[in-house]
DNA sequence: GTGAAAGCGCTAACAA
DNA sequence: TTGTTAGCGCTTTCAC
């Protein structure tokens, strides 16, 4: 942002004034032809790029849409940000992500930020961050998607998030009828979707006359790091021939795991499918989170809250489909 | 961005100027602690958030950066990016990333868009977009990563390569190590980097005095849609009992195929580890690029360019390792 | 230690 | 069809 071109200069160099100069470049309506032309050259020719954070400061809106994701790293979120961008491109919106890593104060961060570059509205992907999104977010339109925080301020803000229970008694039930006998958790700590996930075990296994058993439901810390134990607690301590694991990242260290294990047949069921599963010498049962639709969703919802004055809060909640391998 | 409180609400409350809020926002150096601290109070309570575009349209700087890259879904880009970002947050710049899908239109926007919103300097991961990059940025910093355009006109910016001949020649050296006699090549078609590679590829075989053969170097398109075909061609007609897969969508592909193939033993190398290559079930020697030092280079030059008016475009090549599976 | 005023680059009335 | 003017929200001299 140094010597750079402004609307004046191409002014000056056409001999004619800064509206107009405006006007041939954006809603070209009201100018003459001639003029129009002469001056797309003269800004071609200098080099002229409008300078989007001034026309934003002016006309109030920047025409882009923030996102806030947990963790660039992890396949799901790379995707749902690839839909989200699919769908915001196709209604002309930008977008500007954020990646948090998990950390509950670059969430904060990352919110400021959007907010300070003025960004219309927010989808967050991350969620357990400030306790309060609505102080913070003060106006601005946001939809959580995938993640929410509790109810209570979810409810607040438009939620697009998959049928978690659902999901998950499909996959254990799946898992059942494989053979499995006793079948472990390792759920995640994601606030509502582990409740959820939980209960849709429960009520896989109450649907078989299963009974529950604490010692084989287990969580995961935030970092996974004492994953690769609970995989081993559960099916060697523990004998089960099954196990469920609430996230792909779970799955991945169960995975890792695994083979320095001396195991019996097992049959193990997650979220979210993952293309190189095909390479696994055993099965696996996940449950694909529709990930086009979530993003899509959430776009037209954020853009309904924006360009609409009120519309009310709802919750979106999209099936799984349960893919075996 | 409607009724968001501004500078001149919270000036109001607190019964000061407009200048003296900002200043205590800012550098609160020359503010009365205790004017600081009300105003400090005031904004907060307001949930007054400093209006960013307004900021830098008048400092004329946005202390953030734009990131290109080709394919969000590709975890080496993925990776890079993690890398950037944090490269940058330790600097205090915040990073705008935008992906382009391998598509060269897509390209020309982003830099667009980024010019537009003003960004203080630019990575780009993608090349092969605009044929002139110069006339593009116009003064904008900008430096190459992992990719760059066609050699003339890369010259005028920085580049953060990886050495793509000599990690080749080792992948290759390696599979002829291990026994392979006949090694195919499926490479890339991305600008430099596949000349490169192919370079290694030679020097690896004259090494070890082996024969070129045009008929077992192969190319695959952007999209990859020939690679299965060309997987089989080599493995299965040209009886390889060695590949090289150029990068790791073409790894993918070819991994994706083997299985429907009847192979006699065979040794597979390419580029870019990938975590769960150890589920596989034969060995893989792979390149890995160091993506780490990529991305802290390229922020680091960046920034040079930015704060120092006139750094040397300079080249730097780092060494990949190698590993094996 | 604080205020008044100018101006960053742009667009949108209102005039002409 | 085009120009003049004001002002978006902020920072920064220059006064006081």
């Amino acid at each position: 942002m140094s010597g750079k071109p402004t609307i004046k200069d191409v002014a000056a160099q056409a001999g004619v004034s800064e509206a107009t100069v405006s006007r041939a470049l954006n809603h070209s309506d009201q100018v003459k032809p001639a003029t129009q032309h002469k001056i797309q050259q003269i800004a071609q020719q200098l080099g002229y790029h409008p300078n989007g954070l001034a026309r934003s400061i002016r006309v109030q809106h920047t025409h882009t849409l923030g996102m806030i994701i947990p963790d660039i790293l992890n396949a799901f979120f790379t995707q749902i940000v690839r839909a989200v961008e699919d769908a915001a491109d196709a209604t002309g919106y930008d977008v500007f992500i954020v990646n948090t890593d998990e950390h509950l104060d670059r969430e904060s961060k990352a919110l400021n930020l959007m907010l300070e570059k003025q960004v219309d509205g927010v989808i967050i992907a991350s969620a357990g961050g400030p306790t309060n999104y609505v102080e913070w977010l003060g106006g601005t339109p946001a939809v959580f998607v995938d993640r929410m925080p509790p109810a209570l301020i979810a409810r607040q803000y438009d939620r697009v998030l998959v049928d978690n229970v659902q999901a998950t008694q499909a996959v254990v039930t799946q898992l059942i009828r494989r053979g499995a006998k006793r079948i472990g958790i390792i759920n995640s700590a994601v606030s509502v979707t582990a409740t959820e996930r939980l209960q849709g075990y429960h009520q896989a296994l109450a649907a078989a006359g299963r009974p529950f058993d604490a010692a084989i439901e287990t969580t995961a810390w935030t970092d996974n790091s004492n994953v690769a134990q609970m995989t081993r607690q559960l099916l060697v301590n523990q004998q089960c021939d099954g196990l469920f694991a609430a996230d792909n990242t779970i799955m991945d260290t169960v995975l890792h795991r695994i083979p320095e294990l001396d195991l019996a047949p097992f049959q193990l069921g997650g979220f979210d499918d993952q293309d190189w599963f095909d390479f696994l010498p055993y099965h696996i049962v996940t449950a694909q989170q529709p990930i086009v639709q979530l993003g899509q969703t959430a776009v037209d919802r954020l853009i309904a809250q924006i360009t609409q004055p009120d519309v009310e809060p709802q919750e979106f909640r999209l099936p799984a489909t349960i893919v075996t391998h």
